[in-house]
DNA sequence: TATTGTTATACTCTATAACTATA
DNA sequence: TATAGTTATAGAGTATAACAATA
């Protein structure tokens, strides 16, 4: 028999195998991970998750709305507003209004916006690409895949 | 060719196509999802996201410190102490002074506190089942694998 | 009346510094 | 001096109610 017990006595080793079968418990740990890396990937280009994301919807759907954008990133219409707030006092977007409809905004990328989009996106590319690099490209397919599906089988959906 | 366009001339879809290929995008949408769905649940047994996680460590894990749980559960310990106040409050564990450290305490579920444990684990099983309906059980061990290998690949480790 | 953007507000989660009491 | 727990505090992220301007 091995004599490596009782090796270590003071710290017996906290066990979580009742919530290692919980998705949910294992998505928390994982996107913690990625969070943590993805804003400080993007905060030397002076952006966070959210103005990233902002921004690259603003970028390919130019002269959406707010409350478009605010729908298409899942965030409530006032929290947008600071998002894109900082956006536009970053010089990174504009607001223009809609001249069918003086309520709404059109917003746009600057010529600033675009290039610090590209310089960010180059950056969380290649730091996706490390954090992946444990997987194969068929295994970030299937985990892309099933995060979808999740996102979309969601059963608590108003 | 075909009579579907300019059917909704208002609303041009807005699409992430830029995102979507980013892990850390699909990953937050979906434990946006879960996070909503698993808090909807836990509400009626009085728990959070985090007072289930410790409850169930607690549980799992009897006589633990502090120390020990906010390190397993990657909370910083001043976090860690409202947590534990209220499961405290709710009758639901309790701190023991340890006899051989005076500074630490063993923490442990109480009777009332293994119930209720057992109630929302029930709740949290069945729910996590209609979430991942769309999965098959091998999808699932896949999806698991993969958040817990991007875990522990993390390149930000400090 | 309904919608767009906004303000104000509150609650949760996370993070850091600094304290106390023990060790 | 180092560690366990604590307090105070600050910053993100998220959510709701209510308002002005416009439709």
């Amino acid at each position: 028999m091995p004599d490596d017990a009782a090796k270590t006595p003071p710290r017996p080793a906290v066990t979580d195998a009742a919530l290692r079968g919980l998705v949910g418990y294992g998505m928390k740990r994982a996107f913690m991970v990625i969070g943590a890396d993805l804003a400080r990937t993007l905060e030397p280009h002076g952006l966070r998750m959210l103005t990233f994301t902002a921004l690259t919807l603003v970028a390919g759907n130019p002269g959406l709305s707010q409350s478009q954008l605010a729908e298409a990133m899942q965030v409530e219409r006032p929290n947008l507003v600071v998002i894109v707030d900082q956006l536009e006092a970053a010089g990174l977007i504009t607001r223009d209004r809609v001249p069918t409809d003086r309520r709404a905004y059109a917003l746009r990328v600057t010529a600033e916006g675009a290039r610090r989009l590209a310089e960010a996106s180059a950056a969380v590319a290649s730091h996706e690409a490390a954090l992946l690099a444990g997987l194969t490209a068929q295994e970030r397919a299937t985990l892309m895949a099933l995060l979808n599906r999740i996102e979309t089988t969601d059963p608590g959906r108003r």
